[in-house]
Order: C-alpha cells, then structure tokens, then sequence
DNA sequence: GCTAGACTATGACGATCGTTATAACCAGTG
DNA sequence: CACTGGTTATAACGATCGTCATAGTCTAGC
C-alpha cells in the first residue's frame, strides 16, 4: 500500500489523539495507545521508532489537522458558520464521550516540558494546532469586514474559551458552560462583522 | 499545634497544587508529591490516609480557596478591577515559572474519571472551584449594573477564556494568548457595564 | 525518667511503565 | 520450493508506580 504505512497505523495515531484527550499525555501508556486501536504492542515501536513522543506528536498534528480541515471547509459559509461548526464538533465529542473526552492538544498542552532545554515535539505540535485555528479564523473575519486590529484578538479568545469551557463541561460533566460559551462569541461574531466598536 | 495538621501539611497541599498544574494529575506520583513539598514519603500518607485522590482533592480546594480569596478582595473595587486581578494572577504564575505551571483545576478537569460510575472527589472539587468563580464574577457583574441574564454567560466566558489562554500560552510558550485574551474581556466587561447590548 | 502520641524513616508488595531484543508469521517474487 | 521484507508475538530489562507495614525518632506532660 501507501509506503508511508497500512491502515493500522492511521488507526494507531487516531486512537491515539482519543485516548490522549481522555487520559491525558504523561499519564496514558503506550501499552493503552496500542490496546485502545487494536494494535499489537511491537507495531507502535514499528510504526514510530521513536517511540512514546513521536506517536504523540503524530497525534497531535492529526487533530490539528482534523479540525483545520472542518475549519477550512465550514469557512467558506462565513465566519459565523465557521464558528458554529468548530464549536459544534467539540459538543459533540464531549457529549457523545458522555464527558470524558476532549481535545487532544489541549491536554498535552497543559503538561510541563522535561527539565532540558529540549522542548517535546509534541508540545510544539501543540501550538501549532492552536496558532492553525487562530489564523483561520482571523483571516475569514478580515475578509468580512471585520476590524483587522481585532480579528486576530476574537480568533484566539474563541479558541481559548472553548478549550477552557471543554474543561469546565468535563469537570461539571455538563455542556452548559460551552453553550453559554458558545452563545456570548455567536454574538460576538455578529457584532464584529456587522459594526466594529468604537476604537478612537 | 493545631489539631488538623502542622505546617508541613499545608506545604504539601500547596506544593501539590503546583506540582499537578505542571505535570497533570495522573502523570504526577505521590513521590514526587512528597520531595517537592521537602516532605517524607511517609507523611503524605500519614495526613492524607486515602491516599492520591485525598491529596489532590486537597490541592484543588486549596489553590481554588485562593483564588476565590483574591476574587472577592478585589471585586470589591468593582468587576473590571476584579478580572485584572484574577487574569494578573494567572500571568504572574505562567510567567514567572517560565510556562511550566498553569492552573491546576484545569489539570484535574481535563482527565477521564475511571470507569466506575464513581466520581472522583478531586474532578467534583475542580468543578466547584470553577463554579465559585464564575458566581462571584456574576454576582459582581450583575450587582455593578449589567444585564442579569448575560452576567453568568460572561462570568463563563472568563473563566473558560482565561484557563484556555493559559494552556495555549504554554504550548506556545509565549505570554500572547493570555494578553491577547484579556484586552478583549476587559473591552468586554466595560461594555457590559455601560450600555447593555440591544437584546432584541 | 517514662510513657503517649504525633511524625518520620525504611523497605517491601505486586503491578505497570518505556523500551529493546528476538523469534515467528505471512505476502509476494523468483 | 526457498527467500525476502513488512508485520506481529513474546519475553525481558531496570525503573517507578500506589500503597501498606513496621519500626524509629521526636516532643509533651506526668
């Protein structure tokens, strides 16, 4: 098949990405990673030789892929939609999880990088994740007439508050905070497209 | 001394809040817990006799105690001056840890419960912790003059704005999200204040 | 001095960790 | 048939995990 690897290691580095956003990064096993796709403990040290942290970046950037991808599309339709979807998928991972899954860049975002100055790659796939998001929905509210100054402000507080309300519905095992999160940036949106602030 | 504890158990309460904002809960072991609070191993057990999820169930009422603590000193010079302070916070840790430690409510949210139908307490107490937040927040917003209906959404909106940014501050390692996040919450809360957006 | 009770020191238990090594399977090609 | 290269199976390495048991060291009050 594709020489970059058969099926199973798609579905290595998709479960990965899951049970990395339930368990978190330093606390889940690549013994679980392997179980948890169906796969045998020596295919994940032949799929990634490097071992537990290339598994993680992989994952990570799928994720991130993943979600830029739906971002991209869902985009086109405006801002608004664009909004609406992003925010729509994680609902529906935390709601059909029944509150134990979450975002997967999130969680290996939130762990301390080993004492070297070495930061993991996986971290740094993180930010990549994010900063993926970000630019997205910043350049789609410029071109709708959006205050540019401010586009890239609203991008990253969407992004953030729907990281931080995953987490709040996942402690309350509740989906209201992402809802009224939700609610306050759709309007948000809508008043940055229709008439930008007054700055001066 | 006094009959619940002696100093060294607050050490390592609150070492423990700030070793799990670091590395996450699950990835943190009561070793660790114990050397980072100069504590013996045994001492960790002998104040915390259930163990694990005592400790941090512990560390998490503590560090969200202290927040609730500064939270209801300074929103006494109004709301705006309240989310300075409760964002000023966050910072201070970020930065001065050199985007280590984060907050640790947000380490315990974003970790599956096992799968029994028990809750563990530390997930319950970061769910309150969050909640107590957001309703001092609210109230402070509400008794301030903004729309009562729109003052939980906002009080949400902070809370889950501010943990994202930290998170995507320490991925990026890079104190931008969280600036970026709190201009625009402050622009927010001055709104919120003033005029009551048209509701319809 | 002596005892009581709070704290600490030490070591062990089975389990699991990340990782590696080695051997077995199993598809195709000759 | 043999052979080869990608995949899987199995076992093992030292290290660390959460927890417990036991014994030691303190300090207070008698």
């Amino acid at each position: 098949m594709g020489k970059s690897g058969g099926p199973s290691r798609d579905r290595i580095v998709a479960g990965a990405a899951d049970l990395i956003s339930r368990r978190g990064l330093n606390a889940t096993s690549i013994r679980e990673l392997a179980r948890h796709a169906d796969a045998p403990l020596g295919s994940t040290y032949h799929y990634f030789p490097d071992g537990k942290q290339q598994l993680a970046t992989e994952a990570v950037r799928y994720a991130g892929a993943s979600v830029e991808r739906l971002l991209r599309k869902e985009l086109a339709a405006g801002p608004a939609a664009g909004l609406r979807a992003f925010l729509g998928l994680w609902r529906g991972i935390v709601v059909a999880s029944d509150f134990r899954a979450g975002c997967p860049v999130l969680a290996v975002a939130v762990e301390e990088p080993p004492p070297g100055e070495e930061i993991p790659r996986a971290l740094t796939a993180a930010a990549e994740a994010f900063e993926g998001w970000e630019d997205l929905l910043a350049a789609s509210l410029r071109e709708h007439g959006a205050d540019p100054a401010r586009a890239a402000d609203l991008a990253t507080l969407v992004v953030a508050s729907a990281e931080g309300a995953i987490a709040m519905c996942r402690a309350r095992r509740d989906i209201a905070p992402l809802d009224r999160v939700s609610r306050h940036l759709e309007a948000l949106i809508a008043t940055a497209l229709d008439g930008p602030p007054t700055e001066g």
